[in-house]
DNA sequence: TTCGTATATATCGAAACTAGATATATATTT
DNA sequence: AAATATATATCTAGTTTCGATATATACGAA
C-alpha cells in the first residue's frame, strides 16, 4: 500500500474530478480500484482535503439526498455531497500538472537510470 | 524555485552520495546546480535530513579539517562533515527508487496526459 | 586591512500535515 | 437480526516543514 502524501493526494482528487463530479466515498473507490489498490486516501484525508479546496473555490458542493426505494418518506436519508471541479480549480489543475512534470523532469536527472542492488551485496 | 519536499529531498539526496561522498553545503549547491536552481534544499531542510540518515545507518560520517594555507596553526580550522553512502544506504536507495518509480506509473494513471486549459476560458 | 561575500554546520519554533482511531447514521445483504 | 457497505466528518498525538536565526571560518577585492 502506497500512502499518498497530500500533494499527490490533491493532484489525485482534481484529476478524478476533471473527469466528472463525484463525492468523498466514491473517490476514495475510485482511488483504491484505478490503482489496484496501490493508492488510498482514507476519510480523515479526504474530508478535510475536499474541504479546502471547497474553502478555496477550486471545486463548487452541492448536497443530494439518497432515500432508500421503500425508505420512511419522513426519514432523512443518506446525505451525499457532490464535488464539481469549478473553471478557477481547472486552471489550478493544469498548472498543477505543469508543476508535477516539471518536478518529475528534474528529479529524473538525479536518480539513477539504473542502479544495481548487487553492488550493495557483498 | 520548485522546493522539494522530504520525500523527494531524501531520494535526491541519496541518489547525489550515490556517486560519491559529499558533505552538506556541497551537496547543496549540487541540487541547486544539477537543477539549473530550481530545486533547492536549504540548511534547514539539508542538516536535520542528514542527522537522519546518518541516525538511521543509511550514510557514516566522518570530519575533515579544513585548514588554510596560511593559516593561524592554533586555529580550529573550518571542519567539513562527509557523508558516505553505506551498504545499507546503497539498499535503502535501491528499493526508494523502485518505489518512485511505482508512485510515478500510477500517478500517470490518474493524471491526464493532455490538459487544455482553454477549457477553462470562457 | 577591512569589508563583503562565500563557505560550512546547525538549531528553533510556529504552522501545517499525517494517519489511525473514533463518531454518527443510513442502506443493503445474508 | 446481524454483518457489512455506504457516507460524511472530527480528534489527537505525532511528525514534517520552512523561514529565521546562530555561529564561525575563508577568500577576494578595494
Amino acid at each position: 500500500m502506497l500512502t499518498l502524501k497530500q500533494d499527490h493526494s490533491e493532484l489525485v482528487v482534481l484529476s478524478v474530478l476533471s473527469t466528472g463530479p463525484s463525492y468523498g466515498y466514491a473517490i476514495s473507490k475510485d482511488i483504491a480500484n484505478r490503482s489496484d489498490g496501490h493508492f488510498k486516501l482514507s476519510p480523515s484525508g479526504m474530508y478535510p482535503l475536499l474541504t479546502k479546496l471547497e474553502k478555496s473555490g477550486l471545486v463548487t458542493t452541492s448536497w443530494e439526498e439518497v432515500k432508500a426505494a421503500g425508505a420512511d418518506p419522513e426519514s432523512t436519508g443518506r446525505r451525499r455531497k457532490w464535488y464539481t471541479l469549478s473553471p478557477k480549480g481547472h486552471k489550478h489543475l493544469s498548472r498543477r500538472i505543469e508543476h508535477h512534470r516539471q518536478v518529475q523532469s528534474i528529479l529524473d536527472g538525479f536518480v539513477p537510470q539504473s542502479f544495481p542492488d548487487e553492488l550493495a551485496n557483498g
